[in-house]
DNA sequence: AAATAATTTGACCAACTGGTAAAACGAAGG
DNA sequence: CCTTCGTTTTACCAGTTGGTCAAATTATTT
């Protein structure tokens, strides 16, 4: 018997949403305020609190919201796959959501970071479920010496590392390449990178 | 004309600074009070205005020393040395670090993440000469056709994000592979992956 | 247009924030 | 013992924080 949700409903939980993820990604949790996200999303606090019981609420579902879209590359890897290709699409699909979504990026590392004292159930439930399964295919792929000898956990945490490197580090690194967009390049180097440790030499 | 520092101020200091190591590399700067850091420093909050001027004060003194001894590890790089050992026993201790410093790691993290507001200065500066230094090395090393082609900044970006990976993300990375210590795995894996991408066949 | 429901606002609050001032305390030398 | 200097505490402040509430405003229905 829920009521269908009202225009300006939908358009203001969504004004806050994006607010919310514009000023929590740059400050984290605690470092944020209402009035940062009201002023950002151009609505009074107390509208604000109208649309969202607190401000815990409004990173809640943020989190929540973000952790799907997160974890979706990785389903599309493919076990029946070339191993070296699938395992290098997922790379390049992952360091494109750190160019398309660094602010996403941002905000689930502020939370890691700081302990993931909000999300740490998700992370020992449903992602360490996703990680596992694709390390298991990883070492299968080993195990039928499609691709050299690897630790599944580990690659996967290295591709990650290194695609949300270009996102959360983003400060550093135009610090120290000012003036040039970084991704072409980081996309040229990760590919070499994962076909020179994965590819089997044809013997 | 400067007195030298009373026993008690060295190690109150020193007392402080660890307090606020340990809450600023938690919250961040702004999700920090001097509370925390007064209650975990086992002082009050006066006595600790008392030894530094101000909240800021406290932090930029971390961010200082910490910058310093984060580059270090880069200076023992040997130009001379044999290319592929080299960067690998820097990757070694860059991964120690982040196995012995974890909370250095995440103070640093916090501050990039958010833009480096603080910092960016000696990012622009000091980080990205020697980081530009070390890249040219490298691309020598890429020229003499001692290791194989590779961009020299994104292989520093690469060998940053996945050992610092262990320290600032502990919390995803215990949250998946639970009960076990990482750091010897993560070696392994990356020393292969370095080897790997780096190596050059002998034909 | 009247009635009703949804939305927005202004005024407000208690708790907490970084920081201050002055008094009290402590140790060391005279 | 007394003074002096370094240290610590108590009391306090103005500004900010997340959040509440009732009144005012706007949309929607009848």
């Amino acid at each position: 018997m829920t009521k269908s949700a009202t225009r300006i409903q939908k358009k203001n939980h969504a004004v806050i949403l994006a607010a919310g993820l514009q000023v929590f990604s740059q400050f984290g949790f605690r470092g944020s305020t209402l009035d940062q996200i009201a002023a950002e999303a151009g609505l009074s606090k107390p509208n604000i609190l109208y649309y969202f019981s607190s401000k815990d609420a409004i990173y809640q579902a943020l989190l929540k919201q973000l952790l799907e879209d997160w974890l979706e590359p990785i389903y599309n890897i493919d076990p029946d796959g070339n191993p070296v290709d699938e395992i290098v699409a997922y790379a390049n699909r992952k360091l494109a959501m750190s160019r398309d979504f660094p602010r996403e990026s941002r905000l689930f590392a502020n939370e890691v970071i700081q302990g993931a004292p909000r999300i740490g159930d998700a992370l020992s439930g449903e992602l360490r479920d996703v990680v596992g399964k694709i390390a298991s295919i990883i070492e299968g792929w080993v195990r039928a010496e499609r691709i050299l000898p690897v630790n599944g956990h580990h690659l996967i945490f290295s591709i990650w590392s290194i695609t949300q490197h270009y996102a959360d580090f983003e400060a550093q690194v135009r610090a120290v390449l000012p003036g040039t967009d970084p991704f072409d390049e980081a996309q040229i180097h990760l590919e070499a990178m994962l076909r020179r440790t994965l590819s089997v030499p044809n013997s």
